[in-house]
DNA sequence: GACATATGATCTGCCAGACAACACATATCG
DNA sequence: CGATATGTGTTGTCTGGCAGATCATATGTC
């Protein structure tokens, strides 16, 4: 039941290089379609997915840096962890070295719900960009890791810091 | 696939294959705040300059074509518009062949606005991947392009779903 | 033509999430 | 010690997404 091509007539031939808004954001809102699919079950679907994987892999020792780091509210990111623990997914530890912080770690089951998801999440990942050959997803996906990396490490705004000014003022007329 | 360390900044030390929801949504986070500054003045921000976009280059025929072009709610489409008529930038007006249906139409403000806005969006833009060099750019551009054309055509939402016409889900994040 | 159904636009109501402001505990620095 | 900054949680507000209803019109079927 392939869907007729021609149904979205407006198609792609009038797509220009100045749609990069609209292809970014194409992109991601398939994306999350494809992944809020396969993370159903997940509190608060990709956003608690994407939590716990940060959780599982990356080092962000307090829950505002998680937040930052995700671009997520902290004020939600308090919500959003509740429900996490209450599924058994995390654990809120103290801090050893910081009596404020609590330290977000994975439960044994977050970890291997984790695993299964993850390899889940990557085939609908492929899926979503299975225009492209393997090669060029790898060229994408290096791409795109590079972009994002540069921009944390140029722009560390998260939301609910003081806003920090890009480097746009050039921009501006 | 190691994470390649090749991007020697610290911070980016831990990031791997897995996390392209995230340089997606950190791309995407980022070029809608470099954007967001540009087109402050239009209404609705980026939202409000991508509709104008589509209205003058775009060939999309009604309302609810805008809305789902552009992966905003059909009931937000409407006050949408109506701030862009106030501000005029745009008319609508009815459709020659479907009494149903408004054509959104835009003013001469609306396409010397737009002329203006797009030169400072793309320069937006380009700060946004400044990590890349200029060819890598545009292999981004393009690769991004043929993804989001991609998806428009043909629809996969990953798990073998049925083909939808356009599921948008909520992209903020 | 009569009828049923589908579509475009709008409005209403509900709810999740972004955001700001505040409170509290604690860390850091002078 | 005092001042300031930071981490977390709470409250309230506001925007936007989303479902549903309504109305006008188009389309397809008999």
């Amino acid at each position: 039941m392939a869907t007729n091509p021609e149904t979205t007539h407006e198609r792609c031939r009038a797509r220009r290089e100045g749609d990069f808004g609209w292809h970014v954001g194409t992109l991601l809102r398939a994306y999350e379609a494809a992944v809020a699919e396969v993370v159903a079950d997940v509190p608060h679907g990709s956003r608690g997915y994407q939590v716990l994987d940060v959780v599982v892999h990356g080092d962000q020792p307090t829950q505002v840096a998680l937040a930052a780091h995700l671009g997520i509210d902290r004020t939600v990111m308090t919500y959003l962890i509740d429900d996490l623990v209450e599924a058994d997914l995390v654990l809120r530890e103290q801090s050893p070295t910081d009596r404020r912080a609590r330290r977000v770690v994975a439960t044994a089951s977050g970890r291997t719900t984790l695993a299964e998801l993850e390899r889940r999440v990557r085939a609908a990942e492929d899926a979503t960009m299975g225009v492209l050959a393997p090669d060029e997803r790898e060229v994408l996906r290096g791409l795109l890791r590079r972009v994002a990396c540069g921009l944390r490490d140029i722009d560390l705004t998260g939301t609910g810091g003081p806003p920090v000014e890009l480097p746009m003022a050039a921009v501006r007329s």
